[in-house]
DNA sequence: TCGATCGTTTTGATCGATCAAATTATTCGG
DNA sequence: CCGAATAATTTGATCGATCAAAACGATCGA
């Protein structure tokens, strides 16, 4: 294969200097419009590309952001964080900057790899996804200056913290929102699928189901599932819940795994009509027709991107250490109404 | 943040030169024992690591891997294209190369962005999922002698040109074992719901249903029903089959997505005892105890990088030219029993 | 003891770009 | 029309590693 163009032969056909064509590729504006004219004529004739070693080499930058992707566990749930891979590759895509992916086992083997991939210069910028309570990935990111988001919010530390730059989804607005929709619609026992605590995000859903069932403290008690995630798990729950002998006439669930449970308990009771409502909007959600909190990945995605590069660009910004620029972003998500609530409009009341 | 360390930093503090801390990193057997260790330590000392954008360079080579992430479809289906991208992120690092991915819209997007990391060497091979027929991003890449490998055979053109490497699953194979399978368990008019033809993948599946299910041709029109993928798609179909004046006692599908669609077409019909098996063992599946034919992508992942890489090694073997070495492997893939296949056993054939 | 041979280590050049500073060309007020 | 200020372009150095070839040192047979 024959030697690709470098700047020299884009110069010697151009008629001036390699530092010009590099001007003209990175900073066109001074310029002449005659001479960029000539270079670009020469680098479309010759087919040239920067070479992206030598460019990183000399910037010490890579355009490049890191993320990890998690062994997958339950498949469904990690659906989410898939769609969001996809997103940000797309939108890095639009900034010009590339995304690699690393795999690790735990959080000490995804710093290992992150010091690596940074020390050699790889990869600029990292994203996190899914942040744990006191996650120490965030403290030694921090430490060691390596600039990241986090798609998830520093459980249990400041939430203010300028060296930490983080988007998140507002999950108890989206629960609290699905519950007072599910008693707009005229339930009155609303139960609760969640997560066992301490889980940032759990909790943060469940609060926003306390805060809007209407129910006392007792029955608070009674109508909440604690378990691990999965739909085994969702479906041993409710089949609890709706042995009760004032079984629940809605669930609300931590996410659509625990969901899906739900409803194959609630058909095999023969209750096909009992509203139940996920979060995550998956696309197993949407395939039978389950209602679910949607996460606006777009916009979780762009923010990211934003606060790591700026409005446009593919410089990263340096380390904030003060709170002159925003330095996190909480966004809202939105019910998806599917048949699985809207069956209390067709003539069967669940209670 | 400090100035990272140099080889010569290192080849200072360990009294050597360059070139020999470069040694004791590639080619380690070629330097003295002592050397070796007094360099090594000092490399740990210091906390060296090689620069990689200076090693690419200069060595031309990146080892990374470039993948397309397509934007996502269905979500069911495309699982498994995301499952297949965790398996080679977490196989590359075991070889200690890397994966970037980008994504496209179309086909010569695709090919535009596999030009500008190729040439910016930024991306040493890259991997192909899902082949169409006629594919025009192959013959691209084997004319401009992009080393990559397929998951996905070259429908509609010759399979064993040396110069385009590929890894497949014979479907036709697992569709065949799973159809075999219903009817040794009792089934006799077994159905099929696939995809519109051509389809390279989906022609072979039904091939396999062809091979297997002992029906006379005009039964196997009658018990076929041809749709787009998903799951609405797969349960309007079921609906037709199952109002058939001899309707199918077992469907077999084509993916997961229009497997579900039948289960939900079957438990309305209240036939909630129908076998019925999937494509694919995507989470769903497992979740709601679906049988379904399973992809070993552990394997097609390994056979991807061996075919690309050799045994071991992070440096891409040429774009070969004569059938010298195996450039395809075809895995078989293997049959997942779930409830759903379970239920002719279990007292209730569906005959 | 000398030169040939082998194994080990060092030296100089290079990969392809950008940075920083120097140089040349142009503009403009007086 | 001149010199200062500004714009445009060029030159030399550099990023951090590896390659290719030269230099070195030990071993060994003649």
């Amino acid at each position: 294969m024959a030697r690709m163009p470098t700047v020299d032969d884009v110069a010697r056909a151009a008629q001036v200097s390699r530092q010009t064509v590099s001007n003209v590729l990175n900073t066109p504006e001074i310029v002449r419009d005659n001479t960029r004219e000539r270079v670009q004529r020469a680098i479309d004739e010759l087919g040239y590309r920067p070479n992206a070693s030598a460019r990183r080499l000399r910037t010490r930058r890579s355009a490049t952001i890191g993320i990890r992707l998690d062994p997958l566990r339950d498949g469904i749930s990690g659906a989410v964080l898939d769609r969001f891979v996809h997103k940000l590759a797309e939108q890095a895509d639009a900034r010009d900057l590339r995304v690699m992916i690393f795999s690790a086992a735990g959080n000490d083997d995804e710093l290992s790899h992150i010091r690596r991939l940074r020390d050699g210069s790889d990869v600029d910028a990292f994203v996190l996804i899914g942040t744990d309570h006191g996650d120490p990935r965030i403290a030694w990111l921090v430490d060691h200056h390596v600039p990241f988001v986090s798609f998830g919010r520093p459980w249990g530390a400041p939430a203010d913290d300028p060296r930490h730059r983080w988007v998140d989804v507002d999950g108890r607005a989206g629960v609290r929102d699905a519950v007072l929709r599910l008693a707009e619609r005229g339930a009155r026992r609303i139960a609760w699928i969640g997560w066992p605590s301490p889980s940032g995000t759990g909790d943060e859903r469940r609060a926003g189901w306390v805060e809007a069932c209407g129910l006392s403290e007792s029955d608070q008690d009674a109508l909440a599932c604690v378990t691990e995630d999965g739909v085994a798990h969702g479906r041993a729950c409710a089949d609890r819940l709706l042995a009760l002998p004032e079984p629940p006439d809605a669930i609300v669930c931590a996410s659509d795994s625990l969901a899906l449970g739900a409803l194959m308990a609630a058909q095999a009771a023969g209750l096909g009509d009992l509203p139940i409502v996920g979060f995550d909007n998956t696309p197993v959600a949407a395939a039978v027709g389950l209602s679910s909190v949607d996460q606006p990945l777009d916009d979780v995605v762009a923010a990211a991107l934003e606060l790591l590069f700026g409005e446009s660009g593919e410089t990263v910004r340096p380390n904030p250490d003060s709170n002159e620029e925003p330095t996190h972003r909480l966004l809202v998500p939105r019910l998806v109404e599917r048949r699985s609530t809207h069956l209390l409009l067709d003539g069967n009341p669940g209670a």
